[in-house]
DNA sequence: CGTACACCCTGGCCGC
DNA sequence: TGCGGCCAGGGTGTAC
């Protein structure tokens, strides 16, 4: 499910609803996520309060003011969730959920739902290891100040794989997925099995710049529902009216070359591209 | 170290 | 209505 930009609209979300709250409830419905939740998650963080809520490639990170964060990943199909003042009654997939109270008394909490749990949420103490290790391999953000386009080249010009493989590739660029991958390619005109290697300067620069108008429309318009996502309030994203090549098999390209977007499957995923536009 | 692939898990959809 | 097969926004562990 989600990309930068659907984790991006989660997180800015939920820093709104939750920031300066205190814990009030802990529920866990199920342990065994991708990552085993502590046992201790309901201690360590009861009657604590919040101090924000993050974003680091596509992990939230939600900050206490005890020296603990919870760190949590939507995998392919987590959701984040509000409710206010009535509650539901748990759901098959709800995982956990965290309840607090604001001054006018009105309850209010937000859960934590994967079905397929491939994703995690976990306490962490903020000094311990596997804290830092979540993230030790994550390449720099695209979106920010000092993205380096030298560097994304240089560490792209170097490698054998496809441009497709190597921007799905975390260490190289944090925070893409499959859809944004895809369009980014469609837009700056490259075959996604070109080869690292391949590439120029100029191509880099040009993708680099198609990525980032990608990522920030995408959050703009609250990211892509295709099946499944949702924000935190329960709306769909709306990124997908503008999508050109994924999940567009067949489509008349966009571009005057009359050929047919193509769907193939690199590396055991779904590429989208047209033959014709891309090299 | 780089690359390719299986696997984790659930649900929805399609064809028979 | 029911079954098998295939598909899905991601990340990790293993084998070469």
């Amino acid at each position: 499910m989600p990309e930068l930009p659907e984790v991006e609209t989660v997180t800015t979300g939920l820093n709104f609803a939750i920031k300066n709250l205190i814990v009030k409830k802990v529920y866990v419905q199920r342990y065994d996520l991708r990552i085993t939740v502590s046992k201790n998650i309901k201690s360590v963080i009861n009657n604590v309060k919040v101090i924000g809520v993050q974003r680091r490639a596509k992990y939230g990170i939600i900050q206490f003011d005890n020296n603990y964060s919870i760190i949590f990943h939507l995998g392919m199909s987590g959701s984040i969730v509000i409710e206010r003042n009535k509650f539901k009654p748990f759901q098959k997939h709800d995982h956990i959920a965290l309840e607090f109270k604001k001054n006018n008394n009105i309850k209010i909490r937000f859960i934590f739902k994967d079905p397929r749990r491939f994703g995690f949420f976990n306490i962490y103490n903020n000094e311990d290891p596997s804290f830092k290790n979540i993230f030790k391999n994550l390449g720099p953000e695209p979106l920010i100040k000092g993205f380096s386009i030298r560097l994304f080249y240089e560490n792209i010009s170097k490698r054998q794989s496809s441009i497709k493989s190597l921007l799905l590739n975390q260490s190289i660029i944090s925070g893409l997925g499959n859809i944004y991958v895809c369009e980014s390619l469609f837009l700056a005109k490259i075959s996604p099995f070109a080869l690292g290697c391949d590439l120029s300067l100029k191509n880099i620069e040009t993708l680099y710049s198609k990525i980032e108008k990608v990522l920030k429309k995408a959050i703009r318009e609250g990211g892509t529902t295709l099946q499944d996502y949702k924000n935190i309030s329960g709306e769909i994203g709306y990124f997908q009216n503008y999508l050109l090549v994924y999940d567009k098999e067949n489509n008349k390209c966009i571009n005057d070359c009359s050929a047919l977007i193509k769907r193939e499957v690199q590396n055991g995923r779904s590429t989208y591209y047209c033959p014709t536009c891309q090299k």
